[in-house]
DNA sequence: GCCGTTTTCGGCCCGACTGTTTTCAGTCG
């Protein structure tokens, strides 16, 4: 992969003009930096296929950024970038991971003291050298060395699945006190990414300090960063950060849309301000001194000239154009599903019954679930064969009698978690999986093969006239196992050619299909199933998960086929 | 160095907190 050493040859250079107070330059490379980080494609695939145009066509490269990455491409150096380092050939990249440590520090670290990397520092400031430099003191060698500190002890990102739970918690802890009028989780877990570096809250109240002395004063709280009047930094027990800022109830909307993010959306909006002759910032959007909005996100998003825009599109890929001309996708909404096309039983390595998983699919509001046990090539999970399937089926003929006598309102079908077998053949025979409502098919093993090999695995296994559904597609495990080598955008052709649905795989350790993969495959025309993958009656609450990653993905009602009803789903499956 | 329903030149988001400063630079989000 180019992506990554390329984005990080732009981001040093960013930082190293940054080091050298050249006006304007940082900021052009670190934009080409995000470009960069975020393509879902490789570079050297992108040249291939339309040379230095298309690196063009990269928001943020130019033609002086187009000619490094066309040199780093051809001869694997950017000849400008060594000749920067030579200068300051520190390793900026692990000492900007250190909080508070920024270019200019790491730029008289190195004059000063020769500090080249993280060991460095650590060394030269437990020898209390750091204290001694022009513009450090004792307060900053210590900021310095509890930060690697943080570095060392913490895995940077966190789970969405572990940290909204958390962050649901803390603010119902806010919302119990009398001098707080609202509290809002903020931040990256709103827009739901799949991942957070940190939890952003926002409080509003009238007593801004008290808010502030009782959350630096919270026994959870292992190590206080900033404690200011209105805005403070705790690092928690569990390892996360938590910003934490309080703003007056008329500035709520503005506060919420900045403190949301992205960082890309807020700037692209502030310009958007500016091109009117209006200021934006998170107390409200100004005309001189006079607020004009931002007691609510949408008069904020009215007044600028657009629709209101969902915190999951707010990653600025074209969602503000397309506000202004009033065209944004009515996104699937977190009430909208009618069934679930993945579940585990009892049968296999589930810990609930048939009866019980659908009694509870039909509390939380579900029509439908398919009961998709596993089968016999993954033997750990006792996994079904072709007998164990069809008494199942018959099981399951019971169950939905039984729900009708009770008069409950549900369908069970019938259904498989198929493995695919290593070439790409399913281990259950043809004429049992014809017998099924809806199929199933998942890798669980050879998760290694060449890309060309796993792809063409997937493929023929799409190609089954019995497969209905591709179940996480990627197989990846977020910050546990990395997904699959895949040619995505062969996968999503042939998911279209062959009618397969690709799965939005709700858990939270899997989030699978992700939010970019959905995109493209939404784009060209592919429908999703959002499963919750449950193994037992409390996670059907995970489809929240999935129906965020569909919503990153722009999708509508439309694109998701078990917001139907189970007759009108079931026309749509092989 | 990039970019354009105000521009191919002249702009480039904005404010809080900290520490070391004696009026503000650096860092962060």
């Amino acid at each position: 992969m180019a992506n990554r050493e390329v984005s990080k040859i732009l981001y040093e250079i960013a930082e190293l003009l940054e080091a050298d107070d050249v006006p304007f330059k940082p900021r052009a490379y670190m934009r080409a930096y995000e470009s960069v980080n975020a393509l879902g494609e490789d570079l050297s695939d992108i040249y291939k296929r339309g040379g230095r145009k298309a690196l063009l066509e990269i928001p943020g490269v130019g033609q002086a950024i187009a000619d490094k990455l066309e040199e780093y491409l051809k001869t694997g150096r950017v000849r400008e970038y060594e000749r920067m380092k030579k200068k300051l050939p520190a390793d900026i990249s692990a000492l900007r991971e250190i909080e508070g440590v920024g270019p200019k520090a790491i730029k008289v670290l190195w004059q000063k003291l020769r500090i080249k990397n993280v060991a460095d520092l650590e060394k030269a400031a437990r020898a209390g050298k750091i204290a001694k430099l022009p513009r450090f003191g004792q307060k900053s060698e210590e900021k310095i060395l509890k930060g690697i500190e943080f570095l060392k002890g913490s895995g940077k990102r966190f789970r969405l699945g572990d940290m909204l739970p958390y962050a649901r918690g803390l603010k119902i802890l806010l919302e119990k006190r009398k001098e707080v009028d609202r509290v809002e989780i903020a931040g990256s877990a709103r827009r739901w990414k799949e991942t957070i570096g940190d939890l952003d809250m926002l409080v509003v109240s009238k007593e801004p300090k008290k808010v502030m002395d009782y959350v630096v004063g919270l026994p959870e709280v292992r190590n206080v960063l900033a404690h200011g009047e209105t805005k403070s930094s705790v690092v928690m027990q569990n390892g996360i950060q938590v910003d934490i800022r309080v703003v007056p109830e008329k500035s709520f909307g503005a506060a919420l849309n900045y403190f949301t993010g992205s960082k890309a959306h807020n700037v692209h909006l502030r310009q958007i301000a500016i091109k009117k002759g209006w200021k934006l910032n998170e107390y409200g959007l100004f005309k001189a001194k006079n607020q004009i909005a931002g007691r609510t996100e949408e008069d904020l998003y009215k007044k600028l000239g657009m629709d209101y825009v969902e915190p999951e599109m707010r990653e600025d890929l074209g969602e503000i154009d397309v506000a202004i001309r009033h065209r944004l996708p009515k996104l699937v909404g977190y009430g909208d599903l009618k069934g679930d096309l993945q579940t585990q039983t009892d049968w296999t390595d589930g810990k609930d019954s048939i009866l019980d998983m659908a009694l509870a699919a039909h509390t939380r509001g579900l029509e439908y679930i398919a009961i998709t046990d596993h089968t016999k090539t993954l033997a750990m999970t006792g996994g079904s064969d072709e007998k164990k399937l069809l008494k199942q089926m018959a099981e399951i003929d019971k169950v939905n009698k039984e729900l009708q006598s009770r008069s409950v309102k549900f369908k069970v079908l019938k259904g498989a978690e198929v493995n695919i077998l290593a070439d790409g053949r399913l281990d259950i025979k043809d004429e049992i999986l014809a017998k099924l409502d809806c199929v199933g098919a998942a890798v669980h093993s050879h998760f290694k093969l060449s890309r060309v090999e796993q792809t063409k695995r997937l493929i023929r296994a799409m190609e089954s006239p019995h497969i209905d559904v591709l179940f996480h597609p990627t197989g990846r495990l977020i910050q546990k196992r990395e997904p699959i080598d895949l040619d995505i955008e062969a996968i999503i052709k042939a998911a279209k050619r062959t009618k397969t649905i690709l799965e939005i795989n709700s858990y939270p350790d899997r989030l699978d299909l992700k939010d970019e993969h959905i995109m493209k495959a939404r784009e060209a025309g592919v429908l999703f199933s959002i499963d919750s993958d449950a193994h037992a009656v409390s996670h059907f609450g995970l489809l929240e998960y999935g129906i965020a990653q569909a919503r990153r993905g722009w999708c509508e009602k439309k694109h998701i086929i078990n917001t139907l009803p189970y007759e009108k789903m079931l026309k749509i499956l092989k």
